[in-house]
DNA sequence: AGCGTTACCGTGAACGTTCACGGCCGAGCG
DNA sequence: CGCTCGGCCGTGAACGTTCACGGTAACGCT
């Protein structure tokens, strides 16, 4: 601590004035703080942490913060962890070729992990050894004792959206999906199976990706049955723009001809015209958990308590469907 | 150290064993790992930071990462600060009340300070002393000489944008802005002088507010201006989405009937039909400045640099004019 | 036997901060 | 005068880790 001996006071005495403490002088504490100033002097927070044991900061690892999807949880993790006088540590995987090397580098820095976790859990096992991880979206229970998650559950969006669309009259319902005709992804199949059960067969079209352009294109190409059918279900929001853009270009209103429906509940679904009706999830309820899974896993108080969730897609009914 | 004891050698070995250092039986380290899985150690990141005096950390203070705006730039910022080797505290301060309690209680985890700072320069510098700043967005040069800066010029989009409007004809432009109509934004003030500066003459409407739905309804309440121009350009990309609805909802077309324009270069923009051209900046441009400039600020290698930019924006053209 | 080399491991010291404690001095009181 | 008390300040100790160094034993070589 060479600020104190330039100020010609104790390490102690440095301390009380950055700290506005009391039992100090109100001028030495200026002069302290004069001198601080002068030698462009900071408190370090490693020297501090190391001694006041309480700030936590939990790694939020989502995938591309470019999509609006991410920045949506990212806003709902941070408000919750500010609640709880904790930080939280940005990860970005988008642009990261070895998310080995990326973890390796930053994840020292964090107390626990939340979010899009891709990589293998005894990998991860072996490079943060006990560090609590809470995983958002995904299929089925893993991990140790100090892993948690958030599953996402389509169905019951599923089903209020099929309701919806049958109720107002559509019998001859289109997949849009991302993943190729011989291997259709989950949200197909259930899709599919949800209609079955109502007696009315879906048919399939597959974009061959999950951005936009591809969802204009795949239906463009496909026109024929596209026009064939009275509602478009899409495997996510991104491809739904992308089809009601083809659908119009070719004079097919939204929604009187076709009904259109997503999958995300993105905020930008609100800006185009019609907006989008899509399935989203409750992001505040998800990073609600997560946040405060982390804080439990990483008390270790004992008691158990829910370290996993299922939480349920909803329509959200818009203009397009 | 707890666990040295309990495997029965020094700190060191435990420090050898964890980070895979040389110098240590292989027999020796595999005990020293078992022994610190079962107690659940983990090293203490205070205690290395202490020693190592390398990982710094920058903040990010941005308004709010549910628009995507912001997701853009903590995307690109992450990205640059991982390429150093730094990383990025979240601070969104949508849902903060206080942001002087905010920073008090977060602050000190950071190195630097990145982004919007709304706060008061002369209190954030008594809450941080010394701390490196460097500000996004901001009108003017302020702050010590620890404070950097991006100011955002909107001259040469505002040039482009007109002289592409003008050049496909347009004589009679309506500016949609956000402020009312007896003390304009300097983006409707810009756009009005350089469309005079042309013999052009710019109606104004004024929205109230700066998302989608004031656009909507302002143009909508507004309609006999709206269908008397043949050029809307708006105070950003949402207003623009919403004078977008509104033209469709009353049949005219964009951009055959009237060309839109908007401000911000949302990656939502291309979701819409039309797409929307607007103006934008380059994030990673401005993200690559600011992470370089603290980095900067940080060493005071003495050699000063620049610690202020301009970057302007540019006209990106996509569908709708 | 004596020597150097190698593999492995331990011991102060240091990083910068806060906590618990104790000391000094002047003022006030009996 | 002696005593107490409050205001102000300094001194070990501790937090957990790494660095630089030194030490020990085993082994091979001359």
């Amino acid at each position: 601590m060479d600020i104190a001996s330039a100020a010609g006071v104790s390490r102690q005495t440095v301390s009380r004035a950055m700290n506005d403490m009391p039992d100090i002088n109100a001028e030495t504490r200026q002069r302290v703080l004069d001198v601080a100033r002068e030698l462009g002097y900071r408190p370090s927070r490693f020297g501090r942490g190391l001694v006041t044991t309480g700030q936590q900061t939990i790694g939020l690892l989502v995938d591309n913060l470019t999509n609006p999807y991410y920045g949506e949880l990212a806003a709902a993790v941070v408000a919750d962890a500010a609640g709880v006088n904790m930080s939280v540590l940005l990860l970005d995987t988008s642009r990261v070729e070895d998310e080995h090397a990326f973890l390796t580098a930053l994840a020292p820095q964090v107390d626990a992990l939340v979010g899009y976790v891709k990589i293998d859990r005894r990998e991860l096992d072996l490079l943060l050894p006990g560090v609590p991880v809470v995983r958002i979206d995904v299929p089925s229970r893993a991990g140790g004792p100090h892993w948690g998650g958030v599953r996402f559950d389509l169905e019951p969006g599923v089903r209020e959206a099929v309701d919806h669309l049958h109720a107002h009259g559509v019998r001859r319902p289109l997949m849009l999906d991302s993943d190729p005709l011989e291997n259709p992804s989950d949200r197909a199949r259930m899709m599919i199976d949800t209609w079955a059960a109502r007696g009315v067969e879906m048919s399939v079209v597959s974009a061959g990706g999950q951005d936009a352009r591809s969802g204009e294109e795949a239906t463009a190409g496909r026109l024929e049955a596209v026009r064939g059918a009275d509602a478009i279900m899409a495997f996510n929001d991104y491809l739904a723009f992308g089809a009601m853009k083809t659908l119009r270009k070719n004079g097919i209103r939204v929604p009187e001809d076709t009904r259109v429906i997503g999958i995300d509940g993105l905020a930008a679904g609100t800006y185009t015209s019609p907006e989008l009706t899509t399935l989203g999830v409750d992001m505040r309820a998800v990073a609600r958990f997560a946040v405060s899974t982390a804080r439990h896993l990483l008390d270790q108080d004992g008691s158990p308590g829910r370290r996993w969730t299922k939480v349920g897609y909803r329509l959200i009914v818009r203009e397009s469907a």
